[in-house]
DNA sequence: ACCATTTCGCTCCAGACGGAACTATATAAT
DNA sequence: ATTATATAGTTCCGTCTGGAGCGAAATGGT
């Protein structure tokens, strides 16, 4: 008996699929990655902020991944002492401090994404070209539109009056 | 900025929104859940299966839920503690023990899934009616697939051979 | 009957994580 | 200039989590 009995009977029917899909495509990858490669999920997040756009500060990072600063703290000191990412004083203001992927860190990163690549194959196999593209198409649709419904119940409570 | 910016960036494309999504509508319902039900994720877990099917034991809910067995082991204690499962001795095996679902567990569950249907309106509120069913019927056969690429690389090294 | 092996559930331990408090620097108000 | 406030980043502390290993109970072989 497995997991996948539960689809039929959740009342959360896309939810608790894009849920299951996540658990099971994401998670023992993330654990791969911290065996074979020494990285933790916070770490990647960072290289993969850092290789999006270089010279991002900590407090940028916790914006972008709305992570806890304390979290991306450990990751950067964490890549920092494995070479993995460079850190500079901004000039312009003392409190912070620039990021800046290195080689190290690129390769690592590049070796994540190619575990990821490699698992989405997996995922969709099931699907057409075209279907795929459907897909992406609605999903897209879905992320773009979660800005707007995070500050509304059950997220955030209720807004004060005025 | 925001991680929005990234998805434009990643070659997982259709892995990384599906991510994307659970990381915002999943994670916030949980640590809400957590702050004002007093439930953790492995207690829900557990919670799900009993209501899905009642008298399983802990080892069924290790194998559906593909989650070690300290980890609902631990969540066990906790709801018998709570009095939101109850337990008792199965006549033919003496090593297991049966779960059932207690009303004041089936309390908690009901609260918890009301919070994961409201957000999944805020989900699908992008959507028309036509285009969710498109969604659930590609997610329902990737969910599905699982099973098939879950021994496959990079989740298990090739098997030896033989 | 006896012993080896398997299975169920639990505990120990180390690592990861988030909330809150803290230090250092920058900005605003008077 | 001085003081109050805001922001960047770190550290402290408690909790959650998974890996490994444990004892108890069942199963299989002889």
């Amino acid at each position: 008996m497995k997991l996948l009995g539960i689809l039929d009977a959740t009342p959360i029917d896309l939810g608790y699929r894009i849920s299951f899909l996540t658990n099971f495509w994401r998670e023992p990858i993330l654990r791969r990655m911290e065996r074979d490669i020494g990285l933790i999920r916070p770490e990647l997040t960072v290289l993969m902020c850092l290789n999006f756009r270089a010279g991002l500060n900590a407090r940028d990072i916790c914006e972008i991944t709305e992570q806890p600063s304390n979290t991306v703290s450990r990751a950067v000191a964490s890549l920092l002492d494995k070479g993995m990412i460079s850190r500079r004083h901004d000039q312009e203001d003392g409190r912070r401090k620039l990021l800046f992927l290195e080689p190290e860190g690129k390769k690592a990163h590049d070796a994540v994404m190619a575990m990821f690549k490699e698992a989405e194959g997996h995922l969709t196999a099931c699907l057409s070209p075209e279907e795929c593209d459907v897909l992406q198409n609605l999903l897209d649709r879905m992320a773009r539109d979660v800005p707007r419904w995070q500050k509304l119940p059950p997220y955030k409570d209720e807004a004060p009056h005025g």
